[in-house]
DNA sequence: ATGAAAGCGCTAACAA
DNA sequence: TTGTTAGCGCTTTCAT
């Protein structure tokens, strides 16, 4: 039936008597384990070598009751510069270990997400480093306690006790607002993603309390800048931004300034107030850095995402080492970095 | 020892006991097939659930013989928007026949890149798609007659017959110096990635050839207009694109138009350009598309990666349904996309 | 230094 | 409809 190929598998036990010696011998010459001579260990890779044989991972894994040496990744968006720098500095951090990272993508689904939890664990990966887009991670908790460590990234874990590892958001928030409030500006506008997600609620939360603050100064103080946040969740994706903006610029009284909750909604409203008249332009900040922001002349408020899948990188390698800690809750800076575009002052009220 | 979990791994004999059935019939349950009885489907599924079950993968793959469901994609940078935009469209069309991706870096290094394809052979991945920083893939002609599909992306196979789904970068660089060309540039740069990596070569070539073209024309006719090609092969990232454009630009006659060979080059292009006063930048041309070159206003040569990842996929799924045809390559097309600054004309030779 | 036997957790044939 | 018996390909004891 079939042509030319020598389809069928290629075992250790072919090798072994190929090699003319016991299954046993070949796996050690194979496995470079002591105990085999000079001599078989060359017979037996030439074996190898002239079989074409390619161990099988499944029996390995099986045999040895071991896990394997990959530690799974998933995100909700393959393609969101955020997550695949947080993947690189995850990566380096494994490769450093001999430890494999697999990617996988939800798509933003939380029935996904949990599918592929559970082919990693089925899997044996070695640990699981996942931005849920779950609301509730208590599923997560029988991976854990089945000894596969689950460490929580950008997002932290809700309604279970695990290692997480997140940007400051609320400081960045309120950076964010004191850096324009600074320029004058009293009408500002933030853009936030899905409102459940912890990072859109922390920035929020960040400006709306540095606002106040600012507000009962004022107040007290009597000099006229009571400052007014428009806030519109559920923004999601450049698209959607863009609309987002186009309607805010239009209102009687317009921003002066606009934050924007994430690298994909920043893109959104520097597309639509491009097409604005430079000297009439809202100041604009942005949350998370991306590559071409320098370029683009746009300020951000952003953390070292790769800095940040190292750290869970290490934290996932920590726990593998069976240690029964207690998890930790690391929480990593955000840093305002101006490139211009959160610099612009709020025009003087004519 | 173990304070408080119970560490023990479930089995699927763990869950027959429990359920008062044979290990086959849980088997059959918990995989949904037929001839169980649904009150003994409930109870199997009940002692799953109580016991906190999870399916062994390996010892599933063991028994089976079978392939995982798992397709490997190979790229040699994970955060090169390229490569995810890709990878999301393999994503897709793997999902809607069920199977999943998985994806690793090679870090550009070709030890590492055989290593991945090898750990994704002997896991006994469905098939592996890659985007190859090997020179030569003879070597991946032995996991093909292994029986695995090896579909090689962006750059074709060397040295074997295999499938591959790449893009025309020779028609890609014709129409590139075609553009510049009818907006009055003699004096071209073109910045290229390593000079191995046929993108490179295939792009640099349909430049070349058409200038020449070019030039022959100008010699015959006399029009005074010979053009000139300043070649850099082997920049690579967008610092040392950033260096070598600084460097072209200090020439003593620059070339009034720039053509960046990749999207990371293209960054390090315009973030030196951008220092130059507006009317003395270079006209840029880059390949590949990305999110930002609308709002950056970059014009570019660049194929639909997502489609691109769409075609490898069905192709490896193709190849999964054991057909024996001959391996097929693809090239897909390439068009210029006009956003302003690959139309600024040449400055008139005062 | 090498080998024989047992078994990892599961599924595939067969019975019953 | 259910259960029994063999393995899948490998690594472990425990000999030799």
């Amino acid at each position: 039936m079939n042509p030319s190929e020598s389809r069928a598998r290629v075992t250790l036990a072919d090798v072994a008597r190929r090699a003319e010696v016991s299954l046993k011998t070949a796996s050690r010459a194979l496995n470079a384990e002591p105990y085999v001579t000079e001599h078989t260990r060359q017979r037996v890779l030439e074996a190898a070598a002239e079989l074409g044989y390619e161990r099988n991972a499944a029996a390995t894994l099986l045999a040895s009751g071991q896990r394997s040496d990959t530690v799974g990744l998933i995100t909700g968006d393959l393609s969101n510069p955020f997550y695949t720098v947080l993947a690189v500095g995850i990566e380096g951090a494994l490769r450093e270990s001999g430890m494999r990272l697999s990617v996988a993508s939800s798509a933003e689904s939380p029935e996904q997400e949990w599918s592929l939890a559970s082919a990693f664990a089925s899997a044996q990966a070695r640990a699981i480093i996942v931005a849920s887009s779950l609301r509730d991670h208590t599923p997560y908790a029988a991976l854990i306690s089945r000894g596969i460590p689950v460490v929580f990234v950008d997002r932290p874990a809700v309604g279970i006790e695990a290692d997480s590892v997140v940007f400051g958001d609320v400081d960045g928030g309120r950076a964010a607002a004191e850096h324009l409030l600074a320029r004058g500006h009293r009408r500002i506008a933030f853009l936030g993603d899905y409102d459940w997600l912890p990072t859109s609620r922390g920035r929020l939360e960040g400006i709306t309390e540095r606002l106040r603050t600012d507000s009962e100064a004022a107040g007290g103080a009597g000099d006229g800048g009571a400052s007014s946040l428009v806030v519109r969740m559920g923004v999601h994706g450049p698209d959607d931004a863009a609309a987002c903006t186009a309607e805010l610029l239009a209102l009687d009284e317009p921003p002066t300034a606009i934050v924007a909750g994430n690298n994909r909604i920043t893109l959104g409203v520097a597309a639509q107030s491009r097409r604005l008249d430079p000297g009439r332009r809202p100041a604009l900040l942005g949350f998370d850095d991306f590559e071409w922001s320098d370029v683009v002349g746009i300020s951000v408020v952003a953390g070292d995402a790769a800095h940040m899948g190292e750290v869970a990188a290490r934290r996932a390698l920590a726990r593998m080492g069976d240690r029964e800690e207690r998890p930790t809750q690391t929480t990593l800076p955000m840093r305002l970095i101006e490139r211009g575009s959160g610099e612009r002052l709020a025009a003087d009220p004519a």
